[in-house]
DNA sequence: ATTTTAATTGCAAAGCCTTGCAATTACCCC
DNA sequence: GGGGTAATTGCAAGGCTTTGCAATTAAAAT
């Protein structure tokens, strides 16, 4: 619980501030046991720390992202949400029937990592891959 | 430039009206050469058609979308974009570093639709995928 | 401890998109 | 061609996210 993390390690090696109200949305995000959003962020931080504005969530989140140490995932609905990138890196299917995600190991994009890289040299960054279609359920 | 396309064909079998805001979002849809995004429908169809309201363009776009008859891709930058779904489906690679954006055929993604359908029974609707990362000029 | 300085925050405004509701209208039927 | 009806639109308000700017503050330097 009280631990330093490693992203506030690699924040602070990396010349970034340790504010606290940086330390309140990374517990937040670490803490959580699903991927979480912006807004659920804010309104938990909110409650021990009033003075919080949703921007700097928002901008916090930005930061994080942009140095890899959480991956953004869309699961539809609007809200991207947030999950600390050394937690596995997993993808999604998400039925837009019903609305039920199934979970998928991250190697089922192996091959077309593999395949990017041959045939276009691109070294793609892939995550928390959310595809959309339609359950076994909802097909029959 | 006259004919009836497509899409307003099935839209009218499908029951649904064939109202004047509609022609002109699905004309600027289909006369775009590339993936078009809302405003930009918006602002061309504004010109010839001064009263039209952005909310009955994305109104039109999400009912096109639902039909099949478009496809959205997030090629980054917040926006949205739409493409007939009957001009050819493709793939996108976005390079993080320079916004380059690479076209790839819908056959990359063959194999991976073929494993969630054996393995999950999940028929995913991969139509216009984007896939972020680094391309072979941003990695050297 | 104090000063310095650039990073960070809060605030307010704006941008993109969605939604509820009343008014309008395309299309069916006669 | 006119009337009826449900689909569609415009409008206004709201939701989620971003951004510019001035004020604050963490951390380095003194």
């Amino acid at each position: 619980m009280k631990k330093t993390s490693d992203i506030i390690n690699k924040l602070s090696e990396q010349g970034y501030r340790l504010t606290p109200q940086r330390m309140m949305v990374l517990d937040a995000i670490e803490n959580s046991e699903h991927h979480i959003s912006a807004e659920e962020i804010y309104a938990q931080v909110i409650m021990k720390y009033p003075h919080l504005n949703i921007s700097t969530v928002y901008r916090t989140l930005e930061l994080l992202h942009r140095l890899g140490l959480v991956t953004e995932t869309d699961l539809g609905g609007g809200r991207v949400r947030y999950h600390p990138a050394d937690k596995g890196h997993h993808h999604h299917l998400v039925c837009q029937e019903c609305g039920r995600v199934i979970d998928l190991d991250e190697s089922v994009t192996d091959n077309l990592k593999k395949v990017l890289k041959r045939d276009y040299e691109f070294t793609p960054d892939i995550r928390h891959l959310a595809l959309f279609g339609t359950c076994a359920d909802c097909n029959r």
